[in-house]
RNA sequence: GCUCGGAUGGCGGAACUGGUAGACGCACAGGACUUAAAAUCCUGCGGGCCGAAUAAGCCCGUGCCGGUUCGAUUCCGGCUCCGAGCACCA
């Protein structure tokens, strides 16, 4: 580490420091001496590496909003806290910078996204390296950057190898407005944002996401993230374990296939029901039945989702004349055609047990059909199914079930379910039905019709096979355009590039490229990898970098992407693993969201209700450590609380007091700093303070440690002699939260490094306990008087003083019972 | 409807494994300094009994109702409200 260029301090206006300048003498100086350089040392055993991520933004042209500095500054201060602890820190930070609004300003305006991206990220980077934070910058990555990208592709072609992307005609969400398909992760937002998405077969290259259901599943269990985003993630990947039955149609070949998850309730099906699309429902309608039914499939076609789930109140549906035989009773039940149904999920397909199923209860309700109890709950009056009002749940024993009755079923899911298991053993015997597992994850939609994005490395022949790039071709790069427009027909805007589009095959025949480009995620699926290898050029992360960070230890970032990126990331992260390119089964250990910053009115900050917070303002009014304190300060990281501006004048109030407790009037060490030996009670106030902050930070309570420093300046500023015992070490505590000040009143100590390596302070347990103790006095648990004692003072003695102290509330009453807690209080129980 | 969070002064929030509720900060009020202001410093600041004021004391108080306990912001049962997510998933 060498000497800060300008090792004299810049001498401030009396009373106030020069934020300002003192700011920018540290970050330059950062810069120069590449401070943060994270290196590969073998030195650092395993455990004393830390790998800490921050959700790489997009870099949008708004700039930085108050909200990134919030999750930024929680990381820094990890890394720069694990630094001082001696551990090796990888702190990177990157450009996820492929996406739409770069495209749509160059459809309006014709400027190429890539030069909006740069202006963008060059923005960016500026108000990064203003908040102060301990990136390793030599590590950046930019996704659109083709030699990042080229191993975006390289990836795109590994899972091609192994049959994880596959081109198919699908129901895909399309957007007209954005003349795009849309992933199913992606819809809600778009709508949200006022766009029309409607379901329209196309070809689309789709990845194999399902087959990794289940270990995307499974591994959840090892991952210290939120409960909440753990839970989003299960329901997203929706397993259910059930049966698929077959029911025989009465007067044809056809057989139905039901999926349900509670084939213990197959004697109280009493009819079956088809969604509208299944390609079933026009063969076996009845002719007479014909007009009603096609009326009713047409009239559903033209719903959209939305008016489908929101009609959902009312039941609709229709006979199709055809009725099916219920496998395990023999008995004949009618067919229906009801929206109820999702083709989509299961088979498109069920049998409908309206006694057990709400749903089911609802529509044979309105439509009068029958409904039979077959779970009958214990110590309850038997089920009446003429006067029930709604669906019962399942929970119970088993009636009107043939030889199945009196077979309990109870609360647990699946073949742990002594009635599941019972039926579906018997109904495979049968060689009606089969085990099944279904899941509502969906493979993913991996194509768009956009400019900005990742070319495919593929080729279609002539024949309609596809081939792949050869690996050494890439980065297959974009070609410039007129146009950034989307043709509006589902192609994207690289269709028009005839000299880009048309090429040749392996062989020389004339060959097309294909024209889509990937989703925005693809980039993000990696980019933790990259920052492990960020330069190398032969392989997208060398297996030695990979295994030396990885897996990541601490991954801060907002909670939106639970169902996107973060399961993005894992299923490519999986693939890697399986083709032995990583070492870790999962890429994030923990996880943190960090809550949203409101405005000062409580509402979420947008341009239109105009209480947007801009941080260049406030860095420019109250510098960066004012800022980087203030979003620390302002509550638990995780939860959401509203921003105040008046909030940030208290943490810039208290870091003018830092100040002036090391410094003179004139800036230079101040006199009342010695060399004296410490009171023990001085001694105590600083080994508290360093054993709150070091738990606080531990456990990303920085708020309290903010408060605990704030305490300890207030305890030291009416002392007029401050030995340097005391002050020193607490610089050290205040480095990773305020580290310009930090470093500057460091150097004004005398010191002639950087602190970002020096060993942060350790405390003595000894001295974080004050020798005296207050003891809580009372009587019927009431507080009623306090006792100042020597710490351990026993029994016998602390209970006499205690009765002599509350002799009025005692007085003439019989003690019932002393409870003492040493150390801590004496509660007198009296009658009466 | 289901799942997951949450509810503490005027405001943001603190409170270890059940043991002094309101740390720290903001706002506000009063005072010192100043010709004045800013900055800074000092004092007060949950509600009530409570008044011109002082000191002390007592009562109530952590969304609501109930329970466990010597003692509950903390644990248990029931409810209300707010936020987020999912939503006909068979």
């Amino acid at each position: 580490m060498s000497e800060p260029k300008n090792f004299e301090s810049p001498k401030p206006e009396p009373v106030r420091y020069n934020f300002s300048q003192i700011e920018k003498k540290w970050q330059e100086f950062w810069d120069e001496n590449k401070t943060f350089r994270a290196m590969e040392d073998p030195k650092f055993p395993k455990d004393k590496r830390y790998y800490v991520l921050d959700m790489f933004p997009y870099p949008s042209g708004a700039g930085l909003h108050v909200g990134h500095p919030e999750g930024y500054t929680a990381t820094d201060i990890l890394a720069r806290y694990k630094r001082m602890k001696g551990f090796n820190v990888l702190h990177p930070m990157g450009w996820d910078a492929f996406g739409l609004p770069a495209e749509q300003y160059a459809v309006k305006t014709g400027v190429h996204p890539a030069i909006t991206t740069k202006d963008n990220i060059d923005n960016f980077r500026r108000q990064l390296k203003m908040l102060g934070f301990s990136y390793d910058w030599d590590r950046e990555v930019d996704t659109t950057n083709p030699k990042y990208f080229k191993w975006t592709q390289w990836i795109f072609l590994q899972l091609h190898k192994k049959g994880l992307a596959y081109i198919a005609e699908v129901p895909v969400n399309w957007c007209p407005e954005l003349g795009t398909v849309l992933a199913n992760e992606e819809v809600p937002e778009q709508v949200e944002k006022g766009f029309t998405v409607i379901r329209k077969p196309m070809r689309q290259w789709m990845l194999k996401i399902t087959a990794y259901a289940d270990r995307l599943l499974e591994d959840l269990n090892i991952l210290d993230w939120p409960e909440s985003i753990k839970e989003m993630q299960r329901n997203w990947i929706g397993k259910s374990e059930g049966a698929e039955i077959f029911f025989s149609l009465k007067n044809s070949d056809e057989k139905i296939k039901v999926f349900t998850t509670r084939p213990d309730t197959i004697f109280g099906a009493t009819y079956l029901v088809l969604a509208p699309e299944h390609l079933l429902a026009d063969r076996i309608t009845t002719d007479k039945q014909k007009p009603v039914v096609e009326k009713y499939r047409r009239e559903t076609s033209l719903k959209s989702d939305m008016e489908r789930t929101e009609l959902a109140k009312e039941k609709s549906g229709v006979w199709t004349g055809a009725c099916a035989i219920n496998p395990a009773s023999g008995e004949e039940i009618p067919i229906w055609i009801a929206d109820y149904v999702l083709v989509s999920y299961g088979t498109g397909a069920i049998m409908a047990v309206p006694a057990h199923d709400t749903r089911d209860f609802e529509f044979a309700r309105k439509f009068d059909l029958e409904i039979r109890v077959v779970i009958q709950p214990e110590g309850e009056a038997p089920l009446d199914s003429k006067t029930m009002t709604e669906a019962h749940s399942h929970i119970g024993v088993m009636v009107n079930s043939k030889n199945f009755n009196g077979i309990k079923s109870n609360e647990e899911k699946g073949f742990k379910n002594p009635a599941i298991l019972a039926v579906v053993e018997s109904l495979e015997k049968q060689g009606v039905a089969s085990r099944t597992i279904h899941y509502k994850l969906r493979d993913w939609l991996f194509s768009r019709q956009r400019y900005w994005g990742e070319p495919f490395p593929l080729i279609h022949r002539q024949d309609g096979t596809i081939e792949t790039v050869d690996e050494k071709y890439l980065p297959l790069t974009l070609p410039t355009v007129e146009s950034y427009k989307p043709a509006g027909t589902g192609e994207s805007p690289l269709a028009s590039i005839a000299e880009w589009v048309n090429t040749a095959d392996q062989s020389g025949k004339p060959a097309l490229r294909e024209t889509n480009t990937m989703p925005q995620w693809a980039g993000s699926c990696w980019y933790y990898l990259r920052y492990c290898d960020p330069h190398n050029d032969a392989v997208f992360c060398d297996p030695k970098k990979e295994s030396y960070w990885m897996p990541v230890d601490m991954y801060v970032g907002g909670g939106e992407h639970a169902v996107l990126h973060l399961l993005y990331a894992r299923f490519w992260h999986k693939v890697l693993f399986d083709l032995k390119l990583v070492n870790t089964p999962e890429p994030f250990m923990k996880l943190v969201n960090q809550g949203i910053i409101l405005g000062e009115d409580s509402q979420k900050m947008s341009k239109s209700r105009g209480n947007v917070v801009n941080p260049d303002q406030i860095i420019e009014k109250y510098g960066a450590d004012s800022i980087r304190l203030y979003e620390m300060f302002m509550g638990p990281l995780t939860q959401t609380k509203p921003w105040n501006t008046n909030g940030v004048e208290g943490v810039y109030r208290f870091l003018q007091r830092v100040w002036r407790l090391y410094t003179d009037e004139q800036g230079n060490l101040s006199g009342k700093i010695q060399d004296v030996d410490p009171s023990i009670e001085l001694m105590r106030v600083l080994h508290k303070t360093i054993r709150k902050i070091t738990d606080d930070i531990e456990s990303l309570s920085f708020n309290t440690a903010i408060s605990q420093m704030m305490i300890f300046v207030n305890e030291l500023t009416p002392i007029e002699i401050r030995p340097r015992k005391i002050v020193e070490p607490f610089i050290l505590l205040l480095a990773p939260f305020a580290p310009h000040l930090a470093e500057e009143i460091w150097a004004i100590l005398g010191h002639t490094k950087s602190l970002a390596y020096q060993a942060f302070p350790e405390y003595d347990t000894a001295l974080t306990v004050d020798d005296e103790v207050t003891i809580v006095l009372q009587v019927n648990g009431k507080l009623r008087d306090k006792l100042q004692l020597k710490k351990g003072t026993d029994k016998s003695i602390t209970e006499q003083m205690a009765k002599e102290k509350v002799a009025s509330w005692i007085q003439g009453k019989e003690i019932l019972k002393v409870v003492f807690v040493p150390d801590k209080l004496v509660n007198i129980v009296v009658k009466g």
